[in-house]
DNA sequence: TGACTAATTAGATATATGTTGAATTTGATA
DNA sequence: TATCAAATTCAACATATATCTAATTAGTCA
């Protein structure tokens, strides 16, 4: 049956040791002894969401010698689009060490640039909602960025907000969430910190 | 904490009888006494999951006398890319009444010529990947029904087979357990029969 | 072969969770 | 107000699962 694929697929991610593994694993391939120092269980309990994972094709094994080394599935690094991936693959895009090239920055201010210029129309509505992920992410950050930060929304005033640029509140409010930009808690929105922001400019 | 809210997603989709209940949902809205007799379960288990689900923002409530409907979030209903939701909002596509208007059959026809023609060249091999689902999923509709029913495939067959197409083998062999067209046990390939594919033709 | 290391398995425990029937609450209506 | 229906809460149970320690297996290398 598909229906138990599926469950068993977030099944699989319904854990936050086998979440932090999969983050850690993102960075690069590690063995069991590793990932249960970094995580602070014991090697036993690796193999345990290990085999789940597997079960999953969220991982991928190697073995040299004695020692076996895990990896994400590229099956799963793949994806971008679920939160899921989001915040696991986020942190790959960028060494986490700052300083960024100075051409690189210039290339990004170029880009950033650009789409606001081709997506949105003189009167600043959003012409359309890019498809592909770096350019929607200029997108939503340049809307996001106009609510004020710390105060509370309701979903109506967040729906309003939106219509000022497009019609497809809906899309992009889910936007919104998916990326970290808010967060919602009873129908309330609210903006979340920068630093949670999904941002494009770690995108490679 | 943000992992939290990640694992509260997945928990949330992680039971069977839940993602039963939004499959429900995905064809219209249902009260609490109605679901329990669909799913075979007590309006107290209903209740029990309602509380999940809504929690993690998968379903909507509106009172009606004493009556409660609940109803897929939309929030949730747009998304597709996610396996998951691709098999909830697969079925809402197309009516299950069959026949289908000529006219549109025509227009379907005609957006399927021109696709092919776009996105390959004329010697066969794939352009890109479009990025927009319909297309997309008639470009891998296409490449699927050169593989062969009922045959299992090891990965690196699946992996040559896709290079005569494309380079990128990784992301399109994701595709395609991605909407249903194929689906792998212990690396070993296989088509799924098409009553299971994510067709473009149903998609508006 | 014997010593060593990494991984796995097995058994035990505590916690979480899906489900139910019974009791309670909520809201509508006669 | 009394009554009815739908929903929710409560208490109980069974099952699943995350984690650990201890024992075992697998594989390397002197």
């Amino acid at each position: 049956m598909q229906l138990e694929k599926l469950v068993a697929y977030h099944k699989a991610l319904a854990d936050p040791t086998r979440i932090r593994m999969l983050i850690l694993l993102s960075e690069g391939e590690l063995n069991g002894q590793t990932l249960a120092q970094r995580l602070s269980v014991t090697p036993a309990t690796i193999t345990h969401h290990a085999t789940k994972l597997r079960a999953a094709s969220l991982i991928q094994e190697r073995r040299d010698k004695n020692t076996i080394y895990f990896s994400l599935d590229d099956y799963f690094i793949r994806t971008s689009g679920s939160a899921t991936a989001d915040l696991i693959y986020r942190r790959t895009a960028e060494g986490s060490a700052g300083e960024v090239d100075p051409t690189i920055r210039e290339k990004r201010e170029k880009l950033r640039v650009s789409v606001l210029k081709n997506f949105f129309t003189t009167e600043g509505r959003l012409k359309s909602i890019p498809a592909q992920l770096k350019k929607k992410l200029i997108v939503l950050e340049e809307l996001v960025q106009r609510l004020e930060r710390g105060r509370k929304y309701e979903e109506k005033e967040i729906n309003t907000f939106i219509q000022t640029f497009h019609e497809d509140f809906a899309t992009l409010r889910r936007e919104f969430i998916m990326h970290q930009y808010m967060f919602r808690e009873n129908n309330i929105y609210e903006l979340n910190p920068p630093e949670l922001w999904q941002r494009w400019e770690t995108l490679k």
